[in-house]
DNA sequence: TAAAAATATTAGTCATAACTAAAAATCAGG
DNA sequence: CCTGATTTTTAGTTATGACTAATATTTTTA
């Protein structure tokens, strides 16, 4: 048995091979904002997503038609938009997605841009990473001592590795 | 001084943040791979990175072109493909952003699809996070100890948290 | 060195998800 | 209840990075 040769891909290439099945960041941005909002009334609206996501409506409009076409949200025409059980499972995971991997950051030290470098990775954690990253926060969680050690380390590490920067 | 809401923007939002000088994933991608792929000879071409990236050749031209307008290589039409001073460090930034990324995702027991996720996250990790993600990839090395923990931690948690899957 | 094979380019298409401008529907106040 | 303001939709445009088909160039080989 010969070890197949490792394929690489590029960013587009995983996009396109994950299928029309596959949510795309955007969708997947949109149903975490939605189950977001959703939380104070039970509904949001075209105008608060738009906002919130600081995107113009017609966007908003055309993004709503697609997850409505794939039952992960109820909408009439110049309605109310509800997420079905579907559409708040999901949410309701990117959201936790999202929080999780700000804790790990944050607690890595992070302190700079952290909104923009979570909203930025979040989409391409699989749920395998998302695991372990769960794991490994709540391991850090639990042993502050490892925290503290890693702190110390870490300060010498960027300063060797990186300079003053 | 009040503080301001947090904003959020979807993931094409902050591509169009970034503006038209920032690299694309995918031209990271090429970067890297030609990178990789000019240790053996100093230069690639056009087919070596169409195999390699899993694209076709007219996709390679387009995109050769691009980088080429934006000085990171060296190129003739139907010629040699070499890096600029400037592609290389690129490059070689890429592959050590995504050979740590690797490293640590492995290190915390990711092993199903583990170059498909590196491959996926690699160009969302911001420098900052490249930085700290080093630190601890580095501090688990030479905290062997700490890794363990986390490794009979770990089982536990994926176990009472995830359950079986 | 001429023909065949391999390699690369050009030209034109597609989907995604933004945008603007203009039209349509809904809602609120008098 | 009708008019104006607000909200939402429709229609049409843009850039990115894939694709295929056809063409052009370079390299190999007989």
């Amino acid at each position: 048995m010969t070890k197949r040769k490792e394929q690489f891909y590029t960013a587009r290439g995983y996009e396109i091979a994950a299928g029309e099945n596959a949510l795309t960041p955007s969708m997947e941005d949109y149903l975490e904002m939605i189950y977001r909002l959703s939380r104070v009334n039970g509904y949001t609206r075209v105008n608060d997503l738009a906002e919130n996501l600081n995107v113009q409506p017609p966007s908003v409009t055309r993004m709503i038609q697609k997850l409505y076409d794939r039952s992960l949200l109820d909408y009439e025409k110049y309605g109310m938009i509800h997420l079905t059980d579907k559409g708040t499972k999901l949410g309701e995971y990117f959201l936790d997605r999202h929080n999780i991997l700000r804790e790990f950051l944050s607690l890595l030290g992070v302190t700079d841009d952290l909104q923009r470098d979570v909203e930025t990775l979040e989409h391409y954690v699989s749920y395998n990473n998302f695991k372990v990253i769960s794991a490994l926060v709540a391991f850090m969680k639990d042993n502050p001592h490892f925290l503290q050690e890693f702190k110390k380390y870490r300060k010498d590490f960027l300063q060797m590795e990186f300079g003053k920067e």
